[in-house]
Formats: C-alpha cells, structure tokens, sequence
DNA sequence: TAGGTCAGCGCC
DNA sequence: AAAGGGCGCTGACCTA
C-alpha cells in the first residue's frame, strides 16, 4: 500500500490519504496524530508519498520515522529532465498545474537554514496536489524503464537518508578542533586579526619584497612579483611553486594556514557545531549529476586536516566505508568492458603492470583523463593508449562527448538526463560541451550506485533494528556512528550493500565495486 | 552598506 | 608538469 502524508504547516494536523500502488486513491482524506501515523508505520509499512526532501525533517521532530517513500518532487525533477525539460520548476505546485494545462508557477526558493525545519511555512494543505502528481508519476513510471523507476525509488529513499543524517549530526568535538588550530596557528586571537602564525609568515612575506604586501590580494601579490622580475599570470599555489624569489616559500606557506583558518576555523566552529555535532544540510540530487550538494557549513570539503576532530563518541566507533575507484569501475561495467576492471582492489596497479610498465600514476592519470576529457602534455598520449587496449569503454566515453559536441543529450545507467546544452557556436564552446557530457555518463552513475547502495544499507539496517547511525556521506563514502558491540555487523551490512547495488544496476556483471569499511575512533585513521 | 563576480583552494 | 569533470565557501574587489 501507499500511503500520502501531509504533514501540514504545524505537524499537529497530519492529513493522508491511502492509495493503491498506481496512485488511485482507495479511502478518504483523514486527519491523523503523529501517533496514528507510527502505528500505520509499524502496522504495514507503506511507501509513504510525500511532497519534498524538507518535509521528513518534520516528521522526524514529531519522532517518525519512515521506512520507504516517494518524494513527487525529486521525482518530478527526474521525469522533467528525462523529458528534455531541465530547469522548468519541478515544485509540486508546477507539476499540479501542468496536469491540469495551468501555467506551472516557479518553484518558490529553497528554505532558509531553520534548524529542525519547524519554521518552515509551506502551503496549508498540499495533499490533493500530492495524490493527483504521485498518480501521474506513477503512470509515467509505468510507461518508462525500470531503470527509471529505480531511480526513483533509490532518489527518494536519499531524501530519508537525508534527513536522518541532519537529524543524527556528525560527531565533532570542539576541543580536539581547537587543538589542532592551535597547533597549527598559535592561539586564538582575542580581538579578531591574524593569528600568531599567520602574523609571522605575512611578516616574512613583507621582508622578501622589502615592502607591504598583502598576502590575501592576489592584485597585489601579482605587483610584487612583477617588481621583482617575475611575471605571474595567477598566483595559484603550483605556479608560484615554480619560481625562484624568497617570498615564495613563507608565502606558500601562508596560503595553507589562511586556508585552514579561513574556511575551517575557530570561527567554522562557532558556526556549525553545536553540542558535540555538526549538522550540515544534506541536499538530494542538488548536483546535476545526481550527487548530492550540502548547504551549511562545506561539509563536502572537510579537509583532512580537521577530521581527527570527528571522532565516536565514548563507547561508539565510526564505521567509514569508501568505495575505491567508484567512477572507472562504473565505467567498465557501463561499457562491458570487464578487463577494465579485473577482480583485484586496487585497479590502477592492475592497469598499471598491464599496460604501464608498473607506473601507478601513469594508469590513473590515463583513466581519469579519459574521463575527463583531458588532452593536455601527457594525458593525450596516455589516454590514446587506452583507446587501443580498452576499444568498449574508450568508445562509450568518446561517443557521450560526440553526443555534447553536437548538442544531443545523454542519460546515466539509470535514465538521469543531462541539461540541456547552451549556444554551442564556437568550437570551444563545443569541446566543453563534450567534456562536460563525457563526464556526465560516468559520474551520474557513479552516483547512482552510490545512491542505490546507500538505500539499501538503511534498508538492511532498519530491518535488523540495528542502533547504527549513518551520519554522513560524500559522493562514494559514507559514515556510521555504531555502538561498538554493533560494529561488527554493520560491516557486513556495508559489503552487503556494496555488493547488492552492483547486482541491482548492472545484473550479474563481473564487475567489483569494493566498499572497505574500517572501524576507528577518528575519522583521520586510515 | 548590500549585493555581485572573481580567484583560489578544499573535497570527490 | 600542472591539464581535464562536478561542487561550496572565503576574502578581495567592484558596483549600485
């Protein structure tokens, strides 16, 4: 059974609505107490039909939980671009209006940070628009692939994921970050300014040119260099790595910690951690491809000079599972082209004795320029190779980049369509397309495994009524905060899962997709 | 003062 | 040596 859930602008008055698999609705409109919807929950476990990611956050402050859903407003965003419509609203409002030959109205913004989303004022009562598009989802689903309706299904079960792990936070303990900034930048600056640290090496920097500098303005530091006899085109850390003026080193040196301070310091950390947990906004499908994008906090770019500061909590141990080399063993299996990914862990060193005389770098250099779309200095040579030993994969790539060459669209595994293409009237505005579409085969399935797996760990998890935790996830990595005595079987959990996205995918391909788990304190132990 | 863009760099 | 895909965030810098 389905079921749609409202849960309306308070979350004391829930309305729902049972339906039938195809949408059809098969009772009244009821109001319902956050307890009713439990025991529905509990009783028959429906997919429970919602309108939006947001939503769940509701549900979740009222202490329910869900165990499959169809959220119509990722979906509808997936059938609009599949219907070569990206970027038209895909709100639930513009979808209840297309159905009836209305004017679809534009999405309305997305909801400012609101900590537990309780704030959020949407419109009083949503659940006859909910029926009446999940319905026509439905038929639309049924008319298309079935690898549209997994996506469909493994979209939406993010949406849960997602705000389970907004819900649960990220362990982060504020003393260990401290720490650490105080090692690296000398104490904290009571009345602002630069730390010690940073004092030093700018000081440093001011001696090598004999003047002020500020080491923060590229403008300047251009200027500087130029006096000095260097003509600099950006003052990216590589280039300066390549001349030869005393200011370089203090100044490379600079850049890292004003880094460290800028974008994770002390004052990252007044922003976003609160009681011993950083709460980033997981956002589903926010990334054209389909990965996921965050709001709040960068939470996609914790540099790994800040992880020890994620650590369990007493008793608890992290459970970290990334996936090695995701994007090319994704391609082997899209493309069939199995020797590309023979059944070993590491893939590079496998490609590297084959056709490289053993240079790791040299494999990975020439698959990830594959994939890319890149041509410059070594890559070109390197990836021609490729082409010559891996003919299958090599033409899927190649024929997705003609495909964006010439304005045509192309679709993940699973039926994710690219957006549309601008004015492709130069040949460089061509070649990007191509780059960008080249890319686009392979990351967006990529992240539908990614995605799949991620379902289907919860799902395992639920099921089992393990305590574990997920608590973040970055592309091909995801986190479990565990009991420790619970460690053990998420483990397995996470090989199982590994293991049942490749088959739902791709079938019964040779391919590996290897998820290594390991079970640590601190998110910096390898 | 508030808003935009750019350069630069962190992550995958 | 320094190029090729996807992002978010910061400070500098510019404009309204």
């Amino acid at each position: 059974m389905r079921v749609a859930l409202d849960p309306g602008p308070r979350g004391e008055r829930m309305r729902l609505r049972r339906l039938a698999e195809d949408g059809t609705p098969i009772g009244p409109p009821e109001t319902v107490t956050a307890a009713e919807v439990r025991a529905l929950e509990r009783g028959c476990s429906p997919r429970w039909v919602l309108a939006r990611q947001h939503r769940y956050r509701r549900l979740l402050a009222a202490g329910i939980t869900l165990g499959r859903n169809h959220d119509v407003e990722l979906v509808e965003g997936i059938l609009v671009a599949a219907d070569g419509r990206f970027g038209e609203p895909h709100g639930l409002a513009a979808a209840a209006a297309r159905l009836t030959g209305r004017e679809p109205p534009p999405d309305p913004p997305a909801p400012a940070h609101d900590g537990d989303g309780l704030f959020d004022t949407g419109p009083a009562d949503e659940l006859a628009d909910i029926v009446a598009v999940h319905a026509a989802q439905q038929r639309t689903l049924a008319r298309g692939p079935a690898g549209l309706r997994l996506l469909a299904a493994a979209e939406s079960a993010g949406a849960l994921v997602a705000g389970e792990m907004h819900a649960h936070g990220l362990p982060w303990r504020a003393d260990v970050h401290d720490a650490l900034l105080t090692e690296a930048l000398g104490p904290r600056p009571v009345h602002g300014g630069r730390p010690p640290k940073l004092a030093a090496l700018a000081e440093q920097v001011r001696e090598a040119f004999g003047r002020p500098v500020n080491p923060d303005s590229p403008a300047e530091l251009i200027r500087a260099f130029a006096r000095a006899g260097h003509e600099l085109g950006t003052t990216r850390s590589w280039e300066l790595r390549r001349i030869d003026h005393p200011a370089v080193a203090p100044l490379l040196a600079y850049k890292e910690l004003a880094r460290l301070h800028s974008a994770h310091g002390w004052s990252w950390l007044r922003t976003w951690v609160r009681d011993g947990r950083f709460r980033p906004e997981f956002v589903v499908g926010g990334v054209v491809t389909g990965r996921w994008a965050t709001r709040g906090g960068g939470a996609l770019q914790i540099p790994k000079a800040v992880r020890a500061a994620v650590r369990a909590d007493p008793g608890w141990k992290l459970v970290v599972a990334d996936a090695a080399q995701l994007e090319p063993r994704v391609l082997a299996a899209l493309s069939g082209d199995h020797r590309l990914a023979p059944g070993t862990d590491d893939l590079y060193s496998a490609l590297a004795d084959r056709e490289f005389g053993g240079d790791r770098s040299k494999a990975k250099l020439a698959l990830l320029s594959a994939m890319y779309g890149g041509t410059a200095g070594e890559a070109g040579e390197l990836v021609a190779r490729l082409r010559q030993r891996f003919p299958a994969a090599m033409a899927y790539v190649d024929g997705a980049a003609r495909d964006g060459e010439a304005g045509r669209l192309v679709r993940s595994h699973l039926g994710r369509t690219c957006p549309p293409a601008g004015p492709l009237t130069t040949a460089a505005a061509a070649r990007a397309r191509g780059r960008f579409t080249r890319n686009f085969v392979v990351q967006a399935t990529a992240a539908e495994w990614a995605l799949v797996m991620l379902a289907e760990l919860r799902a395992a998890l639920r099921s089992a009524g393990s305590p574990a935790q997920l608590v973040f996830f970055q592309h091909d990595e995801v986190m479990l905060h565990v009991p420790e005595e619970a460690a053990g079987e998420v483990v397995d959990a996470v090989h199982a899962a590994a293991a049942t996205a490749g088959r739902r995918l791709f079938g019964d391909t040779p391919v590996r997709f290897p998820l290594t788990p390991r079970v640590v304190d601190g998110y910096d132990e390898r």
